[in-house]
DNA sequence: GTAGATTTACGAATCAAATCGTATAACCAT
DNA sequence: ATGGTTATACGATTTGATTCGTAAATCTAC
């Protein structure tokens, strides 16, 4: 993930929608954002084109209608977002920070089996 | 947590630091803010009133230099922006953020031991 | 090809966060 | 009680995010 710039609250809002769609237009964008919010179009056009500015998205401006393309994953974003709350919120225990998240928010059983198959996995390093 | 206010980036480091110490002064904060930022003291104490305004911490003004503590823990600003982060960055799935959690971070195996206690003792329920 | 719709580009306005300078009050040591 | 230091209060400025209006370019349908 490019480290320069750090997405904003609505840039990864759209980012997500980028993640979830692979690519998408400003309109299919703006579409989606709306559920949510009451704004203009041009504002989300403005905040896409400020991203593709920060070098957050790519664009395929070949065409009249320009397609955008997030320029990192989701689980890049994922990982950094973590790192820096493990480090900032739980003293860098990731410890704290995996029984804070079980403890209190709803996984099933196959989830926990799941997460058992990975401990096991790393103990047999 | 008061959920009104969110705080900022800046204001989330000084929290921190009340958390560690319990309360502090300006200057107590200031310090340990400097190591990190070069910023005048007049900035935190502006930030550290910006906060009490805001509700996110209270103080003790019956002596000239005021002390400051913050209106809630560690624990509930832990739950708020982990619950945010499942929600946003992990479509609501918990294990999705354990998994990477445990994948890419460093755990030591006595840590290992006691998320496997955990694990253990949501599936007796 | 012309009208209406859609899109991009651009700049301006608004709003909040962050930074700092200056003034004033309180404290401390002598 | 006076000078130097430290604290708070307050306002101004800066910076960045967000929002939107308007104009120009492109497309579409007839």
């Amino acid at each position: 993930m490019s480290k320069q710039h750090k997405p904003t609250e609505s840039e990864l809002e759209i980012l997500s929608i980028l993640w979830e769609k692979e690519h998408a237009t400003v309109r299919e964008v703006h579409v989606i954002v709306q559920k949510t919010k009451e704004v203009g179009y041009t504002t989300t056009l403005k905040l896409m084109q400020i991203m593709h500015e920060k070098g957050l998205v790519s664009r395929d401006a070949s065409s009249k209608t320009h397609i955008y393309t997030p320029s990192f994953g989701k689980q890049a974003a994922q990982e950094q977002y973590l790192g820096k709350m493990i480090k900032t919120l739980f003293s860098g225990s990731t410890s704290a920070l995996v029984l804070q998240a079980l403890g209190h928010h709803q996984t099933t059983g196959e989830e926990l089996e799941a997460i058992k198959d990975l401990i096991a996995s790393l103990e047999n390093k």
